[in-house]
DNA sequence: GCATGATGGTTACATTTGTAACTATCAAGG
DNA sequence: CCTTGATAGTTACAAATGTAACCATCATGC
């Protein structure tokens, strides 16, 4: 039987270089807006896709639906999202971005993006490649494919 | 300028990976010991590494202080953990587990690794290769390495 | 049309977490 | 020695999070 090295363990590995990119990453949109976690994803989620409901906010992001729903009230009243009610089904809520909102995700997006670059072109061409083959092939393994947005 | 696109987003990638795999690793011994992440961390650091400072465990697994405090302190009630002064530097906190500790990890530790092996059995060796190489790329990429111990 | 059960979303409550202040100890310089 | 500032670790308090209960709405079957 062989033995558990944390430095070689998968997991481990995963959760260390998760944090490692989250709390740097993190440090740009909480001091430029004072966004939390939930908030960013609620946010650059809404920004891509266009309107969605939490539910599908929350499936596509995994996050919990409190915190979708926590996210999307606080960034209610800063006027970054509206809310609307499906009229065919009034259930659901229709959220979408404001201008406010829009122009509030323009600013963050291209320090975002600067972030990744940044952190890619300390790697050579064949490293990058490898780099993210490995990680389709990593979501591959976990299961972690999205078809949950459609 | 490029746009963002979440799905490619790499630090996107890396947390729901992350995620994915902490929380079905957590199963395991939430289920066996009813221990939490910190926890299981914890007892997995001193396991591998033998005698080491709270601090020393924070550094290496990436978790807060108050974190490691408070798990020491729960580990130490189970009486998984002794805790003993530093004679030459009374701040420091020296932790090793007892035997009870030990064999706790004995028994969780298969099971640990069987689900790493369980999650690259669903890979062909090519594929195991990539992304072991992925990891260590990344790694570098992000400044994650392991000085910290020593 | 009216039970019954499911679904989207919110909220009260308990737990977990981080921040900041604190204690105790050490190290360096006067 | 005696400050002054650093460090290991704990803890009080506040903020973030998850669980479970809840409300409103819908869909189904009688």
């Amino acid at each position: 039987m062989q033995e558990l090295q944390l430095e070689k363990f998968l997991p481990y590995r995963l959760n260390r270089a998760a944090a490692a990119a989250s709390t740097q990453l993190s440090l740009i949109y909480r001091r430029k807006y004072a966004l939390t976690v939930p908030e960013w994803r609620t946010l650059s989620t809404l920004a891509q896709f266009g309107e969605l409901t939490a539910k599908q906010i929350g499936a596509h992001s995994s996050m919990h639906k409190t915190k979708v729903s926590r996210a999307v009230s606080s960034l209610s009243t800063r006027r970054w999202l509206t809310r609307e009610r499906d009229a065919t089904d009034r259930r659901l809520e229709k959220l979408n971005l404001t201008s406010r909102g829009q122009q509030a995700y323009k600013q963050l997006e291209p320090q975002m993006l600067g972030f990744e670059i940044e952190l890619l072109s300390r790697l050579t061409d064949e490293e990058r490649t490898a780099l993210l083959h490995g990680m389709s092939i990593l979501e591959k393994a976990l299961g972690v494919v999205d078809d949950r947005l459609a």
